[in-house]
DNA sequence: GCCAACGTTGGC
DNA sequence: GCCAACGTTGGC
């Protein structure tokens, strides 16, 4: 299985809306990037992700799972932006900041660190192993 | 709030 | 099909 990481600035839609959203999740609207999109035409329902909030964050906060697959985006007459459904899993037991993520030589390559633009990303395996670790989740939550 | 990096748009 | 202009994202 795949994983990935999501972001958001926290001033529009954060980590604590999506926990206030349950089981039933929220769509993750709004992307108007190709490569994002694609990103999430690839997700299988029950892939996890990193919930990121940028700009006023600067942290991966939780764990995130894909709840539906990639579908047309409510929020955009576009028919070509499409989205997925999330819902969060769990909480960090201490949030990883993208400082800290830097500071790994085996994070370095993190399209988090490379392309810090791309707002619907995959993550390597290794890379969620040891982000999990320092997150104090269990990589299979 | 600034601005660099990046993506998209549209005139030619 | 090039590329200048423009818009957006997100770290700082």
């Amino acid at each position: 299985m795949a994983h990935w990481l999501f972001k958001s600035e926290p001033d529009v839609f954060s980590w604590d809306a999506l926990v206030g959203r349950g089981a039933a999740g929220e769509e993750w609207d709004g992307v108007r990037n190709y490569q994002a999109r694609n990103n999430m035409r690839t997700m299988q329902v029950g892939e996890r992700g990193f919930f990121y909030h940028s700009r006023t964050g600067l942290e991966i906060v939780g764990v995130v799972e894909v709840i539906a697959p990639a579908h047309p985006d409510s929020t955009s007459a576009d028919p070509r932006w499409e989205c997925v459904d999330l819902r969060a899993v769990a909480p960090f037991a201490r949030p990883v900041t993208l400082e800290e993520i830097k500071g790994v030589p085996e994070l370095a390559d993190m399209v988090l660190v490379r392309n810090s633009r791309l707002s619907v990303q995959p993550v390597g395996d290794g890379e969620w192993r040891i982000i999990c670790a320092l997150g104090g989740v269990d990589p299979a939550v």
